[in-house]
DNA sequence: CTTTAATCGAGACGGTACGTCCCGTCTTTTA
DNA sequence: TAAAAGACGGGACGTACCGTCTCGATTAAAG
């Protein structure tokens, strides 16, 4: 006999809400580590029952309250095509550095990523919801330069996104250093030298 | 009344391995998450007390595991210099690449990567006595390659040695995309082609 | 605004019998202490509100439901007048007797017990629909025995009838000796015995 | 692998007698159904595990505060030999009544008769340590009283103790009547006047 | 070569949180 | 408007571990 799944039309969206927004503010007073679902719950007004109910895990409510502001916040994944490569990107590297470089996202942000790529459910959705998206209209933004011939005509797009984030990823995750927009811009300047023929 | 220190002269050096070793088969067993300090004395036929005594978070226990049988494998620390830049850097980035797509490593590896991102002593500690030593005879590799002419005069080796590592950690975390030699090398061709005017 | 009595004209028929059952099966089946409530309606395909609405308690469900068995099997109630007390009396003893030492009364028997003594409401009703008429019964005949001059002209009924009943009920609820006809009629003969002048 | 049991010899004593102090007064306010082991624990200062660890049900923590107390105040087990068995078994029963009658002594006995006859470990344990002795002197007594020819030499001696303490325990079970001293000695009469022959 | 002091295995302890069960209430939909 | 269904806020369950705290029993240095 199999547990039967609820019913997601009953669902108490005044109870959803309450949850995501006691999580957020839960996690950025004492990190994730030291997150509770009874504090969740305690805080959210909520039984526990209702938070097992509709998330698998502590990461997932975190995850969820993360995606709900970043979601509502976003407008970020419109990326400009100017016809001016760098200047475009760099509209995304310059706020994306600010984003990692705030102290206010620092703890939050480290804790998601624990969870993300530890739990292998959580990486599915991040993927699907936030990073996916995000690289795709890279690379987009990518494939119109490399039709008008800004970058090489065999450039490797899936490689060059990666170039893109990944090195302020890693300097921001193992604090190997700041990240200003003067490092974007180095950063960015390296990664176009590569692109360009 | 003050808590005197141990002793580390009476330590027993039995006890300290057992734990070490069950910690890392319990690690790749159950995962960081659901590993105890409870499961660890008892695989390790130890007291708790005696973890604790040496030890100061369960994080820090399966890191010190970690490192164990890192410093015994290593020898990657090496970087040759054969006056070939691209074949040097390939010698680490080949393995590199390997030891992340090894599946036996992912579990670990990720377990290890959520603690450090996330506590600060211990990713002190895990610069200290891998990465920096690490980016550092890479980036003395490339001093000696902007020397010899190789690369650029002006090069941001800072930059370089994160442009080197970054994606490739970037794809493996997130999943992006395989983790072979083909990979390294277009990533490598990619990071010297900026790195070279 | 007051909460409106439920009319019980417009009470389901159908829905009262299938919780009655379904009380009756499960508290054979997992005893009376982890019987519940949410086990009840489910088993009777019925809303669990509906049971709130009609019984103020587990305990009472499950009394109406012994109840409603005892009132349909009833007919001992109609304790004989034949002028042989003894016989008439061992009429009743008899199959008392042959109740409690049935096994499959036990475990009801005994959490009817145990909620009885425990609930003043249920040990009001227990009293007014079962016990004050069995012991009424039995008062009156041997009210008629005193006038006949069977037993002795000033005997305490009330005393008498704790006699014959307060035993076997003390024995079987302790477990202290077997419960079959011959205890029975040893019981009967000593309570005689000593009402006899 | 089977759960070791735990090791008496370390047991804290400080910790047991708390636990049946704070049973013993919670089941005084608040009643058997409404107590908690958390109540309990948190009332004794003491983790819940402690109390798993020693006692298998909430109705055994109670039942042993019960004996534990019942052991202390005793001293009832001495029942004279005067040679007068009316005195002598009216100087139990009347504080049997007594007992019976004090209101403060009603949800307490009511609560454990409850557990006692639901649950077969505990009747067990009831009738070793409690029960059964107090039987046994009273039998004792009636054989003396056998001997000496006060009563009849074939007087079923079992019988006879369910005659004295079974319509007193079943008139206060059931709220049948007052249980005073005259009711004791009416009882006791009756018993007498049936076993004298 | 003892003595003595610290470490050791073991595990009970006061706690916190877990994830589950069930309570009794409330809301929605169906008949 | 009662009923079936079941989500809800809540409380307690019994369990798992936490980190601390005794307990002997080694064990290794200091006397």
């Amino acid at each position: 006999m199999t547990r039967s799944a609820p019913d997601p039309a009953r669902r108490s969206e005044r109870s959803r809400t309450a949850v995501l927004t006691a999580a957020a503010e839960l996690v950025a007073e004492v990190g994730f580590a030291r997150l509770t679902i009874e504090a969740i719950a305690a805080r959210a007004g909520v039984g526990k029952q209702t938070i097992y109910r509709w998330w698998p895990s502590k990461g997932a409510v975190v995850f969820d309250a993360f995606l709900a502001a970043s979601e509502n916040a976003s407008g970020s994944l419109d990326l400009p095509d100017t016809g001016d490569l760098a200047a475009d990107l760099r509209a995304v590297l310059r706020p994306t550095a600010d984003e990692l470089a705030d102290p206010g996202f620092d703890n939050t942000g480290r804790a998601l990523t624990a969870e993300v790529v530890t739990d292998p459910a959580l990486l599915r959705e991040y993927r699907e919801r936030l990073l996916d998206p995000l690289l795709e209209v890279t690379r987009e933004r990518l494939r119109s330069a490399r039709e008008s011939g800004e970058i090489a005509p065999d450039a490797d797009l899936d490689l060059a996104v990666e170039l893109l984030y990944g090195p302020m990823y890693y300097r921001w995750l193992h604090g190997l250093g700041p990240l200003d927009h003067g490092y974007a811009d180095r950063l960015l300047d390296a990664v176009l030298r590569s692109l360009r023929t």
